[in-house]
DNA sequence: TTATATTAGTTGTACATACAAAATATAAAT
DNA sequence: ATTTATATTTTGTATGTACAACTAATATAA
């Protein structure tokens, strides 16, 4: 009848609690797919999130800060940053339409198109070299699920 | 012969690239099952990347940093924030020896470790209430599989 | 045994992200 | 038509996290 909860003989201590829990799994994944996306986006210039973001501005020009968030999973007040941010580079263009903004594609953002494109497939393929195409695939869409479940609160 | 990439009449453009997309899904769930965990965890007054980190520390006193940052899967530099604020509110001790720092637990972070267990479970409950205990342990397994091989490159 | 390389930790700086509160604009109710 | 409520965005502030450069200590090689 030995507990699990003390520490075994040469200092080894039960650590699975931190194997099981979902927080620490799910935050060591994004870090660690973060950390290989970012290189293979490095190319363009932009962090992943904001190749995405340019990308979905670029395929609906006009579409609301408000739309934008919920379609990323971020709050308002990170996309207003990331907003600044692009505009600053003229990657998009905000237009003010009483109390909604609009974000619009500019000939630059619609310029790195095909290289987001390009650092988007070479990541993919990077991660679905490391992993396994099928495991991504299976994993992409168990998270998506998992996620959705998660945030109806 | 339809061409996927062209905007679908009405706005409706396709954004398949972000569903996909496994940097897109691991942020989105790190999010969530993150503010999960921080509203189990305020019981404690402690974010839960605390509450884990203290547990290592009960449980392996004299743990080196080095140590700690390796089985929390963060860097060096983040994990001597962690421990600055840990210390500061005698949560933790430091005791230096050569080049390496020792962490040890204290009585005020041995005394909350019941708490941090509580939370712990707590938060667990929640989550497999919310995607089902069996896609929960699938799920974290998955990732945590996954993650070994993104961090190999 | 002095010089050089390696290792552990810290510090400066930067970025992604959130929450709460404020600002602004429209819509609803009296 | 004025007041009140609601919705969208922005701003202030705080936190988690990383990288690169630095410091200090040990280990290796000359």
């Amino acid at each position: 009848m030995d507990n699990p909860m003390l520490d075994a003989p040469g200092g080894q201590a039960d650590e699975s609690f931190l194997r099981n829990c979902l927080f620490f799994n799910a935050n060591r994944l994004s870090r660690a797919v973060t950390k290989l996306a970012e290189e293979h986006f490095a190319q363009t210039g932009l962090s992943p999130m904001y190749g995405y973001l340019i990308r979905i501005v670029n395929g609906s020009p006009g579409i609301t800060q408000k739309l934008l968030a919920e379609k990323l999973y971020i709050t308002p007040s990170t996309l207003t940053r990331f907003i600044d941010k692009l505009e600053t580079k003229k990657l998009v263009e905000r237009k003010v339409q009483g109390k909604t903004v609009l974000v619009y594609p500019t000939e630059k953002g619609l310029a790195l198109e095909n290289q987001i494109r390009d650092a988007s497939k070479s990541f993919k393929a990077a991660y679905e070299e490391l992993i396994g195409q099928a495991a991504a695939v299976m994993l992409s869409a168990e998270i998506e699920k998992s996620s959705a479940l998660l945030e109806e609160h």
